[in-house]
DNA sequence: AATATCTAGCTATGCTATAATGATAGATTA
DNA sequence: TAATCTATCATTATAGCATAGCTAGATATT
C-alpha cells in the first residue's frame, strides 16, 4: 500500500466521520506512512520542521493524537514510537505488535482470539480491560 | 507477603546466583516492597533521598535495572512505572498485567497459556520473541 | 599483593510529553 | 452580514523519564 493510496484512504475515512484532516495532520501522516518501522515524536518532528520551522513539539503530539483517535497510527509504548496502521477502517479489534529489535521492522498483527483470550482471563480476575498493549520484542526473519 | 519476607526470599535468591544485593539494592527493593501499587522512578528516588540525600537519577535506575535482572521487579512500560513482582523465583513465565486506571492496583498474572499462544502467533509470522509486554488497562472489581 | 570486575558517585545531557495561555480560522446561527 | 461558537494551532515554559561518560572505590579472583 502506497503512501499515496494510505492518504487517500484515510481523506475518506475523515469525511465520512466529520473529522478534519487540516494540513498539519496530512502532513505528519504522510510522514508515517513513508517510513519503513517505528519513528519517534521528536525525528517526526525534525522532519515536520523541514517544511515548517516554526513546529514545536505540541505541534507533532497535537497531530500524533488525532492521528491515534482515528486508528491510523499506533503508539508503540515499550520504544515510545508511533508507527503507521495499514489497517485502519478495516477491523478494530486491539492491535498486537511483533517489533525486531534488530532492523526495527514491526508486524501489526490483529487476532481476535487473542483479544477474547486476554478478555477471558481479565474477567476471571475482576477486570474489564479498556485498552490493552501486547508488543512482543525479538528478531523477524531477516536478522 | 510482607516486605520483610519478600526480602529474605530475595537475599537467598541472591545468594543463590551469587548476586551482589548491595545497601542500595535492599533499600529500593524495600520500598518498592511497601508499596501497594506501582511508583515512578522519581518517587523512588524521593523516598530514597530521605536516607541518602545524595542520591541521583542514575542511583534509582541502576537499582531498578539489577532489581529487574533478578526478576524482582517489573516495570510497566504503558506507565513508565515499576511494580513489585511478588512471585519472583516460583516461575518464570513472561508476566501479563491488568492495571486499574481508576485506583492504580496491578494484578500479575503469569498464564503459560498465554505466553504460548504469543509465541505461537509470531513463530507463525516468522518471529523469535525475546521479550514481551501485555498491559491491559481498566477498571478492577471495586472501581 | 596484583588484577580484574562490579558498583557507586557525580555531572551533564537527551529524550518524551504536557500545561497554560492566547490567537486564528471555519462553521453556525440570528 | 454580523455575532458567536468551537476546534485548531502557536508559543512558551516546564514536567517527567532515562542514559552517557567518567572517576573512584569496593569486592572477588589469581
Amino acid at each position: 500500500m502506497t503512501a499515496e493510496s494510505l492518504l487517500k484512504k484515510a481523506q475518506q475515512v475523515c469525511t465520512k466521520k466529520g473529522a478534519r484532516f487540516t494540513n498539519v495532520r496530512e502532513y505528519v501522516f504522510l510522514l508515517l506512512a513513508n517510513q519503513k518501522g517505528a519513528v519517534g515524536a521528536y525525528d517526526l518532528l525534525d522532519e515536520l520542521k523541514k517544511r515548517d520551522p516554526a513546529a514545536k513539539p505540541a505541534t507533532i503530539y497535537r497531530a500524533l493524537d488525532f492521528l491515534s483517535k482515528q486508528g491510523f497510527v499506533h503508539k508503540i509504548e515499550s520504544i515510545n514510537a508511533f508507527i503507521m496502521c495499514h489497517h485502519f477502517g478495516e477491523c478494530n479489534h486491539p492491535v498486537q505488535l511483533l517489533i525486531c529489535d534488530q532492523c526495527g521492522y514491526v508486524e501489526e498483527i490483529q487476532s481476535k482470539n487473542f483479544d477474547l483470550a486476554l478478555r477471558t482471563m481479565a474477567d476471571a480476575n475482576g477486570f474489564t480491560i479498556n485498552h490493552q498493549i501486547v508488543e512482543a520484542h525479538g528478531s523477524c526473519n531477516k536478522c
